[in-house]
DNA sequence: GTGTTCTGTGCAAACGATTGTATCTACTAA
DNA sequence: TTAGTAGATACAATCGTTTGCACAGAACAC
């Protein structure tokens, strides 16, 4: 039943001629003579055969796979950027293999430390909301494995990202919320360890400032984006003496959650207390109350620049020192 | 910068022995002596020693990699399967390739290419919309590859299959309409080259015969998934002299595509015209109008399943023959 | 006829691990 | 004392492929 492997040998034999000849002609070598060539090619054709990647990666030290670790799967941005990876990544012949990390730290590190053992050849990734240290992400870089970050992208570290211009993003929100006449706007953000959020805050904040609005410091709050943090938050901004006119959330599942809890103390979203969020995740086109707007993030186009990034680094000479690249990608407030 | 690779003989020659003790010390063979092994893993770990899987591989000839393909993983559905999948596999040292059909066959053929040349254990399936031959899949086969299908699964084939208990769950559905006055029942049903098509139609089928209700041949039809695809047909139940009172869909979507058909047409889903369907996706928690109920599939619990029998599949001896088993998850309608 | 330059091919050593068999030492039992 | 045995380790072949180098023959110039 099981077909015995077919090898370069097999082929050989077949021939009669040797397998360096071989595995010469399937690659193209311009010492070896057309007849040979088409020779080889036939009989490979015929006998089935496909190259052990073992043994290639044995003596080239490359495995054509690259890890992906992000958060979850089951959040669409993120199954939207795997399919922009994955479509610029197997055009190239390499495969991905993905990890969930579940905003988990431990299960980051654990992912990590499969993607080190499996010896992939790159690492794209969009960091949990745990992490807040980057040593395991050195450790990859220690091991010669070059990384590229997107959408959540760590603060701090001179490394390769890419991201939404989330600054203009946010500024944009609020004056797009001013421009209704609204004034008093807070904000749910996500955990300070991430770049993104403290780019929402200070696009929040540099609004605030230029368009003339109240900064209240209890309008700003920052969740660990799970669905309880976002319910105690936003009750109590709902509690406050002085409630915000509207909401600005890190991302569509935030202000779902928030709006939730928000009918649940009987108070009808966007229109008693406005929302405006991140992502315009597709599946808002079905909700009859959806956030008022949401920014567009282009998680597909993310994706394919990440792996391009990538394999650019990955193709680079050995000998060449790359800086590392920040390629923002703009985004676009929609209004629902 | 780049750790050079660490290999077994730095090992050896660090401790002055051989690379055959290393290597079986590290096993923890019964031959090699207590103090031995000691001092090979504490070299080991100081070295940082990572074994190299392609080595072992050429040897043994096992990736510890499986291939998942499927329709996409934005559906939720398949990223929930996908983390079942992955939790029974990570803990037992397996790496996941996943590839997305998009339901295109062009697609999924390609991802089945891929997993032959790179060699993977096993393979875990969801067929996609436009599968109605499974010569890729018995391709695969050929290679010694087993496979498990799960929820997409093929009809006609002696394979293995995990998969939700359709038939009933569809008959429950219609019983669960039945109950609450309505007579004239249509269904909007997938490709029928889908064995849990035939199932929802059975279901449906026995439902109406058991219950007395009217069956009328335009009442069934059959989607490819699409957005337009299912436009058209609600449009077409609708134009009916007699349209329906209610309709089962295949899935969540599909309702969600149909009813929001249904609101440019005028027509108040849910009150005018019922909706029921299947999947339970958590987003129609977030719906004011959401499918007045949903046949909830368990995911992760069929991920899970898949993943065990495949495992258990790939570890049994290679004499043994196994039987195709055919594995049947109870679902639950749940009532929104 | 001798050297030079191509062209086309083969040999053999890697890559990093596993594993059957051989070897060496020390100890026990007769 | 010596054969026998068990324990600990080493040797070397092997997995499938790549690749530097060597080599053979043909074509060409002188």
């Amino acid at each position: 039943m099981q077909k015995s492997q077919v090898t370069i040998k097999q082929i050989a034999q077949e021939l009669g001629v040797s397998i360096s000849t071989v595995s010469r002609a399937l690659q193209n070598h311009p010492r070896i003579g057309l007849r040979t060539k088409e020779q080889v090619f036939a009989v490979a054709k015929k006998l089935n055969y496909v190259p052990n990647p073992a043994a290639i990666l044995l003596k080239k030290n490359r495995t054509s796979t690259i890890g992906v670790v992000l958060p979850q799967l089951a959040e669409e941005f993120f199954s939207q950027a795997i399919t922009g990876i994955e479509d610029v990544i197997s055009e190239k012949g390499y495969n991905v293999v993905i990890s969930q990390s579940r905003d988990s730290l431990e299960r980051e590190n654990r992912a990590i430390k499969s993607f080190i053992s499996s010896r992939v050849d790159g690492v794209i990734a969009s960091i949990s909301a745990e992490t807040t240290q980057y040593y395991q992400f050195r450790e990859l870089e220690n091991y010669g494995v070059p990384i590229v970050f997107f959408d959540r992208v760590p603060k701090d570290v001179r490394v390769n990202k890419v991201r939404g211009n989330i600054v203009e993003a946010a500024y944009e929100s609020i004056a797009f919320l001013e421009a209704r006449g609204v004034r008093r706007i807070a904000i749910l953000n996500g955990p300070a360890s991430l770049e993104i959020c403290d780019e929402r805050l200070m696009g929040y904040w540099n609004a605030l400032k230029q368009l003339g609005l109240p900064v209240v410091q209890q309008y700003i709050k920052s969740t660990d984006l799970s669905r309880e943090d976002t319910s105690k938050k936003i009750d109590e901004l709902l509690a406050m003496e002085e409630p915000p006119e509207a909401v600005l959330c890190f991302n569509d599942y935030v202000a779902l959650y928030a709006m939730q809890q928000c009918k649940q103390r009987g108070i009808v979203p966007n229109k008693d207390i406005l929302f405006v969020s991140f992502a315009n995740l597709p599946i808002t086109a079905y909700l009859d109350n959806p956030p008022l707007a949401s920014v567009e993030q282009f998680a597909y186009q993310m994706g394919e620049k990440a792996a391009q990034l990538l394999l650019q680094i990955i193709d680079a000479p050995d000998d060449s020192v790359l800086e590392p690249q920040d390629i923002v990608i703009d985004t676009k407030l929609v209004v629902h």
